[in-house]
DNA sequence: ATCATAACGCTTTTT
DNA sequence: GCGTTATGAT
């Protein structure tokens, strides 16, 4: 290479390094090493999304520039001389030049294949993206799910491995569904095989490419009848799929697998397309998801993985953390890039953080630190139980937002959806806006899937499963018995449920409800015809309506069917929202697609200020000012299931880790020594976790006082006594052997002025007794008016 | 076919 | 302790 070459390709990293420039070395790194495998381990606020955005904005603007010797045209002295100068003295002017210049085979859009984990990041990114690059740069990049991005490969080869291009999508409920008529057809008991844990065994067979037969021969072999058992209803409940037409959500990426290893054309085709593959979250894929991801990314092997060891939490749901730990040993003289400074958290939060984590052994080591400074040191507050813990975190909080804090910048996060109850209840009592993320998700909703289901049958009539679900929502005089009867006539005849309902009266069998399913069958027909003439959202209007749907909701007319009725109208929204992003293909079958894949839509919570409770789990990947950990005990977090289960504990370590990494500011750890949980009320000791913190790092609001012969404090011969005094708890007597704390009362009036430590001043509108407490109604100058439980809230409430 | 009562069972969650 | 679901009675 000559002088000038190597001029040239100096001034040309130093031009890409300086667009970069705002970037820290190791994310500039991460951005700029573009060719072959690379393992970017991303420690939590690390600034992860930020690096991914500018690698693929970076290949799509300079392609290997950055990773490379080649010069793809010839060059003058000039130019190199004008790639130095500019380097030190970028203008906006020689800005396409110095970028023309630069670029070694810059990627098209539709090279870039970028995997995240939900479609939320994938919409994300995608955004970013446009706001950095614009629309159409943007928008043919591959920015979607394994799931999306599989289905779009499906629907365009699964013929070519026996499979039809317009199957459904069936999601957990609807194959739970399937296995619970297998086990009734096999004349099995559901005790004896609860249809979750038969699910969660044909999805760890589909993700390790295990046939039915391959495992009912195994467990032959091994003598287990059970196992053989299962065999049978992992065979019926793939048979059943077939006939229907559909994909559970393994099958959309064992499918793929399957389609990439056995066609070469397509495995050619797709090699080719995806120059370059990035794979967000990998600590997090199962085995499926890692032999597609070396699929793809088989031919220039430009794969690039993105994640954190530490921060694998989904081990049950299939994620292999040996996906991520062996990268380096898959890939050959693989880079490996850690992004260790934190931008999120102060140092004391990242001390304690970094001390819990290295008490796992598997693991790939890093350290966090921050410039961020010390801030305040980790709390950790002991209670008595579950309610004197909401209480204590209620008061902290408006404590908080009486100093000029918002609402909003609080979250408390617990290791299960059921300890939010005793939150909730508290956070009521006090009139604090809360929100709670997770539990019963929009998509979830029966009504929703009701509807769905009657888009979907229209859509694809022989959609037994759903036809079975809505024939007789609203119902119309077509029972159980004759759904069954049809389903077996289907069978015999080879035909799906819908061929049978529509002919029913050549059936002499169902000649009661004969007529009564033909007219469900025009119902269904009718609707099915105007599908392509209607606009989408008109025309789910009309269903609703014409279904019967609505009606009989507007007829029940109880509190639960005009939430209902809500949801119903709610799914216009998405409908519109759909419309919105997708003008390319605006379709009922484009929009149950992308429905099938998509479940949260909590998306417009986020602009409410309100304090947010969630599992920590559903933390992941987001962060707070204050963090409240609540239910830090043995046997609660880490959880029972986990103790003496060493690959367990480290999984739970690891959420603890993700838990704490959310607090930006201030982090506090409450644990009750009793709790009541699903009606049952236990003594717990301390998390273990809590002891894994450095004394340095942490400041213990109050230790319990001993409860002596009731409860069985043992110390564990620790480094720590929990049993200093203690603070009486906020509000309330918790136990009968607790003196009733007489709490004085407030006298409150209508019409009397008061002042409350978060909500400022107000003035008495009512005061209602109700079960030895009172209801206290109260019009508050900034905040409106706001009902109070007098007891709970009387403590931060002074007349004035 | 529909309603009522009993029995169960219960981490975590995305697609 | 609560919500869901299965089964039996009307």
């Amino acid at each position: 290479m000559g002088e000038l070459e190597a001029r040239f390709i100096k001034a040309r990293r130093r031009v890409i390094d300086q667009e970069y420039a705002k970037l820290n070395p190791p994310q500039r790194e991460a951005v700029l090493c573009t060719e072959g495998p690379l393992l970017l381990l991303a420690g939590a606020g690390s600034g992860k999304t930020t690096v991914l955005i500018h690698r693929v904005a970076n290949l799509l603007q300079y392609g290997r520039g950055s990773d490379s010797t080649e010069i793809p045209m010839p060059i003058t002295n000039d130019e190199a001389d004008f790639l130095e100068q500019y380097a030190d003295h970028p203008t906006q002017e020689q800005k396409p030049l110095a970028r023309y210049l630069c670029a070694v085979e810059p990627a098209r859009p539709w090279e870039v294949l970028a995997i995240t984990f939900t479609n939320k990041a994938a919409g994300e990114l995608r955004e970013r993206l446009e706001r950095m690059l614009g629309e159409e740069a943007a928008k043919d990049v591959w920015a979607s799910t394994f799931h999306s991005a599989c289905v779009r490969i499906l629907r365009r080869d699964i013929d070519r491995i026996g499979f039809s291009r317009d199957f459904t999508i069936y999601d957990t409920d609807d194959s739970k569904r399937v296995i619970k008529d297998m086990i009734k057809e096999l004349g099995l008991e559901e005790k004896a095989f609860p249809p979750r844990e038969i699910l969660s065994i044909i999805s760890n067979a589909k993700d390790a490419m295990q046939s039915p037969e391959e495992y009912a021969a195994l467990w032959e072999k091994n003598g287990d009848w059970r196992k053989v058992r299962i065999g049978k209803l992992y065979a019926g409940y793939n048979r059943r799929l077939r006939d229907a037409n559909a994909l559970d959500f393994d099958d959309i990426i064992l499918h793929t697998v399957k389609l990439l290893q056995t066609d070469k054309e397509t495995q050619e085709y797709y090699q080719k397309k995806f120059r370059y593959v990035l794979i967000d979250e990998y600590q997090d894929t199962n085995h499926l998801q890692y032999l597609l991801a070396g699929l793809l990314a088989g031919g220039r092997k430009n794969i690039c993985v993105v994640g954190d060891d530490d921060q694998s939490i989904y081990r049950f749901r299939g994620a292999n953390i040996e996906n991520i730990l062996s990268f380096e040993k898959q890939y050959d003289h693989c880079r490996v890039i850690r992004l260790e400074q934190n931008y999120r958290s102060t140092q004391n939060i990242l001390d304690a953080a970094n001390a819990v984590i290295c008490h796992n052994t598997e693991r790939k080591g890093k350290t966090l630190w921050t410039e961020n400074g010390a801030g305040e040191k980790v709390t950790v507050k002991t209670v008595f139980n579950e309610s004197d813990e909401a209480n204590f975190v209620a008061g902290d909080i408006m404590m908080h937002c009486n100093r000029g804090g918002n609402w909003r910048d609080h979250a408390i996060l617990y290791r299960m959806n059921a300890q939010s109850n005793a939150l909730e209840y508290a956070f009521k009592r006090n009139g604090i806006p809360y929100k709670v993320i997770g539990g019963t998700k929009f998509f979830d909703r029966a009504e929703v899937k009701d509807m769905l289901a009657y888009l979907c049958v229209i859509n694809n009539p022989t959609d037994d499963l759903r036809l079975r679900r809505i024939i007789n929502v609203p119902s119309r005089k077509i029972g159980a018995a004759t759904i069954d009867k049809a389903q077996l006539l289907a069978m015999e005849n080879g035909v799906c449920l819908f061929d049978v309902v529509r002919e029913a009266s050549r059936y002499t069998e169902l000649k009661s409800a004969a007529a009564r399913l033909e007219q469900f069958a025009a119902l269904i027909e009718e609707m099915r015809a105007k599908r392509e003439t209607m606009e989408l959202t008109e025309f789910y209007s009309f269903v609703c309506d014409r279904s019967g749907y609505v009606r009989m909701l507007e007829e029940k007319n109880d509190m639960e069917s005009r939430g209902r009725l809500e949801n119903v109208e709610e799914l216009k929204s998405s409908m519109m929202g759909f419309l919105e992003n997708q003008p390319e293909n605006p379709t009922l079958a484009g929009f149950l697609d992308e429905i099938a894949l998509y479940t949260d839509l909590d998306d417009q919570s986020d602009a409410d200020n309100c304090v947010t409770m969630m599992t920590m789990h559903s933390a992941k990947g987001l962060e707070f000012p204050y963090v409240y950990v609540v239910g830090m005990e043995d046997g609660i977090f880490p959880g029972n299931r986990a103790m003496g289960e060493p690959e367990e504990m480290e999984e739970e370590r690891r959420l603890c880790y993700v838990a704490m990494t959310r607090a930006k500011e201030k982090l506090t750890l409450t644990n009750a020594r009793q709790r009541m949980l699903f009606g049952r009320t236990t003594p717990n000791l301390p998390s273990r976790f809590l002891k894994e913190i450095p004394e340095g790092n942490m400041e213990w609001l109050s230790r319990p006082e001993p409860r002596g012969e009731t409860l069985p404090w043992e110390d564990d011969g620790g480094s720590r006594s929990f049993y200093e005094p203690v603070e009486r708890p906020i509000s309330r007597p918790a136990a009968a052997n607790r003196k009733p704390v007489a709490a004085p009362l407030l006298e409150l009036r209508p019409g009397e002025s008061i002042e409350h430590t978060a909500f400022g001043k107000g003035m008495v509108l009512s005061v209602r007794p109700m079960g030895g407490d009172a209801l206290v109604e109260v019009a508050f100058d900034q905040v409106g008016t706001k009902k109070l439980m007098l007891k709970t809230a009387g403590v931060h409430i002074t007349k004035l």
